[in-house]
DNA sequence: GGAAAGCGTAACTCACTGGTTACGCTTTCC
DNA sequence: GGAAAGCGTAACCAGTGAGTTACGCTTTCC
């Protein structure tokens, strides 16, 4: 029990190229929907639903100020989903590590607190790899 | 640079929830095509494009015996997924932490080898939760 | 050798998702 | 007060994804 709840929202909403790039954009301070629409290729309603379906996994925070709404990261959704990736890749015992990473996160998530930016660029990233099977073309 | 390549392909694997149950049986050992078909209500030609899908994105590997086919976890993938969402999480300086677990990880794959189990039950998980945001509704 | 078991694939349907344009609401500024 | 800025939402459309049934191939077993 306790993980895996969220974890269908929260993956689904990561699966997104242009959500990755939104989370990407925001690590390094709060933007507003503007700012972030001003880096996609696509229409500013298209990155706007974007945005709504990071709110409803819990991925983003927004805050109203003034005529315009900042946006900024929540790292709690993040950290269920690893924990819920850790079953897969601990080596058994693995999960009191996990808690220990945890507090300490949580720790330094307030320290980061307020810590803004306003305009930045970007790059592009997000490939794509060919995978072949053992046993199954053989 | 290094992750976040395969990123795509692996949440979009995990975004599913069939998929996701998939994966937790199979952490248990290996099991056949049928034996994780018998698992689900939807039909088998369902549940074998699943598991190619997890195939393709190298979360499972396939080996054929006979008329059978088993699936075995791979957690390499897992662990590349764990990697970008460290990027979020970490309070910085987080990676080199995180790259002595993958070490510590990939010594302890080996170990868990060859411990195939054939048939269990299971018991489903999966629900989801509303979110209401701070400023927006407001 | 032929029936049955075990799986994957093809063809098709239906729902959802992501994109676009049009629009409406609130806040700022002259 | 009225124009412009900043965003979200609605309505619509095309592509994708997950489910179904029908089918075909390989391996086992009598």
């Amino acid at each position: 029990m306790s993980y895996a709840f969220r974890v269908d929202e929260v993956a689904g909403a990561i699966a997104d190229p242009v959500r990755r790039r939104i989370l990407v954009l925001l690590r390094d301070g709060r933007l507003t929907a503007g700012e972030l629409a001003g880096q996609f290729a696509i229409s500013r309603p298209a990155v706007s639903r974007h945005l709504r379906v990071l709110r409803e996994s819990g991925l983003v925070r927004d805050e109203l100020v003034g005529r315009q709404r900042f946006y900024t990261l929540d790292p709690e959704p993040f950290t269920e989903l690893v924990a819920w990736l850790a079953a897969f890749v601990r080596p058994s015992g693995w999960e009191h590590r996990f808690d220990a990473l945890e507090t300490e996160v949580y720790r330094t998530r307030r320290e980061r607190r307020d810590t803004a930016g306003t305009s930045r660029t970007s790059s592009p990233s997000s490939t794509s790899g060919t995978t072949d099977r053992e046993e199954h073309s053989a």
